[in-house]
DNA sequence: TCAACTTTGTGCAAGCGTTCACAAGCGGTA
DNA sequence: TACCGCTTGTGAACGCTTGCACAAAGTTGA
């Protein structure tokens, strides 16, 4: 049992494998990633604005990035820049989606419909980005059948059968916090290898599951944090005579 | 203008500052606070199945983290832990909470009401960790005035003059892409530091402002890249002879 | 009181990720 | 063709995070 996005992933380079696109992908770090889903959203605008070519330092000024990062990030899939001129954004969509898996569509399954379940299955950013979202699932007998957002809700007793007919790969928790566990075992031994945690919880996982959470509360704190620490050191400025607006005030 | 969490915060250190809570609080860093609000869920589990003494060990289970990095994390805040024993649950809840300014309320304003703004205003479990939701706004007129999680809506219009009377320190941003930049701007001009965005847009604060963005496209991305990539891998394996089980079979 | 045992707190080294800085490469121009 | 200016791609340095390993410090039991 790994916990939480399994650090120790053992990356067993095959000796003479050939340095093409499989073996780059492994070599992406995460943070890499996450960042490559960004330029792809910034660059999907671009298209539709009509813009062909974009230099590094324009596409991480809109991504809110360094420039030389944004190019290490791109150099982790590959040389498709044009030295002097910039990248075709046309180009660059298409290998960050091949590289993302975008190229295949990704069912997904919501269990639990309640407020946040029923947010997720009416929002159209899904579908329209090759998410699909291809089942429902609740516990609450009154839901099973009922429509939302067009696709009826299934029993969370079907939840192996009806992943498996629907080739559900990735599975998102939206149940309290209480039946996480539980649901998230029943999703993986449905096959589902991929699960995005909404409940806060932290979720006990097979090594070979993938699993990335949503932490409302942790982000709220996060923000708290630094309002503290922001407060915390006005009044260390003060104490130590500087003002509040900066100016030293007893030097 | 700054993007997104402000990477140069030139964090001066005054020279004769005594070692006490406020200087340490600068020093933790950003993993490290965002794993503190996690120990504290489960930390509060745990006093409420009347656990009153964790060691590290047992805790970093619970949290899915070893447990060094759990005692380091925990050492940034003090040494708070009894060695041969472990730490006192009540104290380590205390202290981090102190740490994470949770000691003081925070209040919210949600800004979207719309399928997710709902589900954020309904949701329980933002005020009873401190962060009482104190405002709705939205741009429709026919919201205005119905209560939604018991808080009627206001228009987005007197946004700086409710702000500042409820106190709002954090604004959750749920509106769509297109307006989240400008309500970002007014949120900032009403005197919000700390703001939470749902919408899929790179916002541009100041950089005494501190975004942090929940981005479930981006997670579904990093989670299709894993699918991508484990695809990927058995392909390689497969055609550098080694089977799907993880058997060699041509050695 | 003392020894055995347990668990914390932390110095240190290794590993990642970020940033800098510049050679290499390309298009445009004379 | 040769040169110039611009932008990419990346080696290398830097700094932050992680994980190990162990001394320090406490408890327990005799
Ligand atoms: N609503 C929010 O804005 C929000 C924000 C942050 C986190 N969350 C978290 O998301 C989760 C869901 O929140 P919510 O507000 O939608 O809660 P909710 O109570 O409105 O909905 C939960 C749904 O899950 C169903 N359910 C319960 N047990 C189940 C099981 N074993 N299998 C399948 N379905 C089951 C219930 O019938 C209900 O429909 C919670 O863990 C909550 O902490 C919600
Ligand atoms: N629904 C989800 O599950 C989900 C998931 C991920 C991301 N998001 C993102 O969250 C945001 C909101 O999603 P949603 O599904 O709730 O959308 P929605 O269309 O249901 O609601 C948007 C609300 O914002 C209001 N609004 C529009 N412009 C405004 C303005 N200038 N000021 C104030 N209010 C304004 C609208 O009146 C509406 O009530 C979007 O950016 C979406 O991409 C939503």
């Amino acid at each position: 049992m790994a916990a939480q996005r399994g650090e120790g992933d053992g990356v067993v380079t095959s000796p003479e494998a050939p340095a093409d696109v499989r073996e780059r992908a492994r070599a992406i770090p995460e943070a890499a990633v996450a960042r490559l889903a960004v330029y792809l959203r910034v660059l999907s605008g671009m298209v539709e604005q009509g813009v062909t070519t974009i230099s590094s330092e324009e596409l991480a000024g809109a991504a809110g990035v360094n420039s030389a990062k944004l190019r290490k990030d791109l150099s982790y899939i590959g040389s498709y820049g044009t030295r002097g001129v910039g990248y075709d954004v046309e180009v660059l969509v298409s290998h960050i989606e091949r590289i993302l898996g975008l190229t295949r569509k990704h069912s997904v399954a919501v269990v639990g419909i309640g407020n946040l379940g029923h947010a997720l299955a009416n929002y159209g950013g899904f579908p329209s980005r090759g998410f699909p979202v291809a089942a429902l699932f609740d516990i609450d007998p009154d839901l099973t059948g009922v429509p939302v957002g067009g696709i009826p809700v299934n029993h969370i007793d079907d939840i192996t059968s009806v992943c498996s007919e629907r080739e559900v790969s990735i599975g998102v928790i939206a149940t309290p916090p209480q039946a996480a566990q539980a649901v998230c075992d029943r999703l993986v031994s449905a096959g589902v290898q991929c699960i995005l945690n909404f409940a806060p919880v932290v979720l006990q996982v097979p090594d070979y599951v993938e699993v990335r959470k949503v932490d409302l509360a942790v982000e709220m704190q996060i923000l708290s944090f630094h309002v503290a620490r922001r407060a915390d050191e006005a009044a260390n400025d003060v104490v130590n005579g500087i003002g509040v607006d900066g100016v030293v005030i007893r030097p």
